[in-house]
This record gives structure tokens, sequence and C-alpha cells, in this order.
RNA sequence: GGAGCGGUGGCGGAGCGGACUAACGCGCCAGUCUUGAAAACUGGAGGCCUGCGAGGGCCCGGGGGUUCGAAUCCCCCCCGCUCCGCCA
């Protein structure tokens, strides 16, 4: 969430940012209102309580002094008062209750830097990499879900009797090339011994998936196991933006980085039909996540690093590649700024996301409550967060078939990827044997 | 799932109805000493909300309650540890 005092001391300033993400000023004073309530109703309540404590006090020197009338007579003013305080902290809390509602679906103010614009057409391309989306021979412009269907690497309609649509079965090399992609991911992101592995659990508390922003807005897109009151996490960015909850960090540990692999669960809700064919989009998919914890001045390089490493990653499996900036408009709710991966597959014709790079400013870390001290002392100070896929697995993989498919219908492996599929060819494997009888 | 014991500041840990303004230790910050550091010594410092300020309020896992007054008593919940049961 953004700070209060802020939005108090320069609204115009907060306004005129949160138009730039398309948020109507009405909002901003919907908060401003029960701000001050809030404030008016707990000073009122805060008054009394400090006149019953002081009679309270006043009690105890009577009962020692052995003066029974006085200590009667002002124990039982302040009962009068206690009533009154009591409804005077309920109504307090009320409102308090409606301020935090609101404060918690305000979006984040977007970056000073963030580009300017409405809506995704808006989004300027920054880099454009790799041999180009019209470099690919008409051997390479199949499909993946024909491709994953013909070699037996994919196995969308069986999964579906297990799970539903857009459950993704990968069998065979299908599920060798994901399993390597994990592992060329996590050794790629822990090359230099700053980021820590972390295998964090993929359900969480309600606190956790509210912490990271995905909460209450969001509450559809989430698989909820209301039994146990568990969350099933759509991106390891969750359990780890909370894996310090309401602590003090030094800032000796920052920057504090960390990356996990996970399966990341979204239920896709409203999306049904749109670019939902073979591994376009899925309800279920694994993912490496980096993630960091920095100082607000630190943000800037660790943000740069992460979208260093997922653009390096695109372009060491050879994939045409670009990387647009999120506009003002088109950024996410808890986004200052952020920067979207996209890889060209050359079967479905379309340019694929595959990671997404943020910086949050302190929106998450004020939800989670993750501070710091600053060296030398001093007060606490909210932290940065910043995070970033690299990568996602289905549509790197729908990607890298189509791509990397050869005039005889094979799958070449990425020079990169061989140490980890420990062979240069896929499609060749048991599956097809098996099921060609 | 059952039983027992616990949850106190950055950390460890005492306190178990009224001087708690939460002891003590470690760690932290400043200073003295030192070429510099360590050690020692001296001093300082919790967090949150609110107020221009003086100040006021809140915080002992969370939420309710009892009381003039709750870290302390009662109820509910959460978490941890130990043992039992179950289990890959």
């Amino acid at each position: 969430m953004i700070d209060i005092r802020l939005v108090r001391a320069e609204p115009e300033v907060v306004k005129a940012a949160l138009a730039r993400k398309g948020v109507d000023a009405a909002e901003v004073d919907a908060v401003l209102a029960l701000d001050a309530e809030f404030r008016e109703a707990n000073q009122r309540q805060e008054q009394v309580r400090a006149r019953v404590k002081e009679l309270s006090k006043l009690v105890g020197v009577a009962r020692r002094e052995g003066d029974v009338d006085r200590s009667e007579a002002l124990s039982s003013e302040s009962r009068g008062l206690g009533d009154q305080q009591q409804e005077l902290a309920r109504q307090a809390t009320e409102i308090e209750g409606r301020l935090r509602s609101a404060l918690l679906v305000l979006p984040n103010l977007p970056a000073e830097s963030a580009a300017e614009g409405k809506s995704d057409d808006d989004n300027p391309i920054l880099v454009s990499g790799g041999p180009g989306a019209d470099s690919y021979e008409a051997h390479q412009r199949v499909p993946h879900w024909d491709i994953g269907a013909e070699l037996r690497l994919l196995d969308m309609e069986r999964a579906a009797k297990l799970s539903g649509s857009m459950f993704p079965l990968y069998r065979g090399d299908g599920a060798l090339l994901s399993r390597a992609l994990l592992q060329l991911y996590i050794d790629r992101a822990t090359d230099d011994g700053t980021w820590e592995e972390i295998r964090p659990p993929t359900l969480v508390r309600t606190e956790a998936i509210t912490a990271s922003g995905h909460l209450p807005k969001f509450a559809d897109e989430a698989y909820q196991l209301e039994r146990d009151d568990l969350w099933a996490i759509p991106t390891a960015e969750v359990p780890l933006t909370s894996l310090r909850r309401d602590e003090i960090l030094s800032e000796a540990e920052l920057p504090l980085k960390m990356c996990a692999y996970t399966p990341c669960y979204r239920r896709e809700a409203g999306s049904a039909g749109k670019d939902t064919r073979g591994l376009l989009r899925v309800h279920e998919f694994d993912k490496v996540e980096l993630m960091a914890y920095t100082t607000p001045n630190g943000a800037a390089e660790v943000f740069q690093e992460i979208r260093r490493r997922a653009e390096e990653l695109c372009r060491d499996l050879g994939f045409t590649y670009r990387v647009l900036e999120i506009c003002a408009g088109a950024l996410g709710q808890s986004h200052a700024q952020s920067f979207d991966l996209e890889i060209y597959a050359p079967g479905c014709e379309q340019w694929l996301e595959v990671s997404s790079v943020s910086w949050y400013s302190d929106y998450q870390a004020r939800r989670a409550n993750v501070r710091y001290r600053p060296e030398g002392g001093g007060t606490p100070a909210f932290v940065h967060t910043t995070n970033g896929s690299a990568l996602a697995i289905p549509r790197v993989w729908a990607a890298l078939v189509e791509a990397n498919r050869q005039p005889d219908g094979f799958i070449a492996v990425p020079e990169v990827l061989q140490p980890y599929t420990k062979k240069s060819v896929l499609g060749r494997g048991e599956g097809l044997r098996a099921d060609a009888q």
C-alpha cells in the first residue's frame, strides 16, 4: 500500500501520479476523508483513555494510604469513563478498518521514469534481439501443439481428463526439456553466488498472499483451499516477498537476493477462449523467479540485474526476443515500473511474454512490514522489493520446439541446454514407439 | 488427531493484578584510551500512531472478556517445542 502520510501531505502529487495509471482522483479523496475521520475519532478515544489511566493510578495511591472513600469515588468516576472510552474505541476501530480497505486497493504510484501511455499498445520496445521474426523457414512454422502431439512431447487431451482444460502434461523428451530448462535457469541464477536458492511452500496463508498485493483485489485469480485457509501461489514472488515479513533487517544484509523454482497456479478467470491453445495460457506451470529486498537506493541496480539475467537467457537459448517497457497506464496494481520480455514463437506466429521484471518501491514492503535498520543506527525504514521471472516454462517450451524444429521434424537442442538434456535432438524417444503401434 | 510445556524489545531472558517508566546479559551507536583495531571504561538508544509543539495514546503471539487498573486473571484462535498416534 502507499504511504498515507504522503497522501495527506501531498494529495495533488499523489492524484497526478495515480492519474497516469488511470485512477480517479475521487478515490484519493475518499481515502483522505476516511483518514481525517479516523484521526479525529482516535484522538477523542485517546483523551478519555488518558484520563482513565490517570484516575486508576490515583486509586492505587489512595488504596495504599488507606483512604477508602477517596478510592471509591475515583473508581466510580473512572468506571463511567470506561464505558464511554470503549464506545469511542469501537468507532475508531471501525473507521480504521474502512480506511485500511480503501488503502489496500489503491495502486502503487508509477515511478517518475515510467513510460507515458494508456494501454499495452503504448508500451515502447526497448530492445530487439535474436535472428528476427522473419527469419524462420517453413518447417519452423508449425504450432507447438501439433509438434507436441506428433512427437509425443505434450498430451493436453489426457491432461484434461485429469484436471480439465489448460493443464499441461509433458511426456518423454517434452518432460525432459521442461526439467532441463529449470535446471539451466537455477544454475544461471546462482552462478555468481549472490542469489540464494529457496524452495518455499507453494500453499500459503492469506496474510502472505495479501502482502504481495495479490489480495484482496485479485482473489478470483487464485486457487483457494478454503478448508485449510490456504492459497496456491500464482508465483514464487508471493512466498519470497513474505519470507521476512515483520522483520527488521540490518542494512548490511541488503541487497538480499533469492531465487526459487516453484510451480505456479492461476485460475485465469475471464480469459476463457483467448490465446489458450496449447501452452499459451495454462493454470499450472513451473517457473524460476528472482526476488530481492534492497535499500531504496539499491533498487535500480538489482532491478536492472534481474532484467539482464532474463534477457541473457532469451538470447542464449537462441530466441528472437524483445524487451518492452510497460507504460504507466498499463502497469500492474503493485508496480512502480516494469519490463516485459517476449520471445517470438514462429509456429503460432505470436510474441509470448516469458518474463515480467518489476520494481515495487516500498508498496509490498509496507504491506508485508519488511524494514531495515540503516547503517549507523536510526529509525527502521521500509525496504524496496523487486522481482522477475527467469524464466517461465510453458511459453519458452512452446517457442523452443517451434523455432528449433528441423526439416526432419525433430527438435534440435540449443547448445546451452545440451549439458542438461544429455542429447542434441528431442522427439526420437520411447513415447513415439509405444504409441506408434 | 491426542497430551504436556511454551510464545516478552535486534537477539537471549526475568517479571505472573497497582513505582513495568519491562530487570539483566549479548548485540548496536557515540565518546575516552590507541598509530589503527580489539579489550576495557563512560554515556546513549525500542517500535507504531497522533500532534506545529509541549505532549498524548498503543505495542509483552492475535482477538475478545473481567477489573478503577492487565505482560500478569479468564475465554477463543494462531504458532513453536516434546511425547504418543498416523505417514512418504
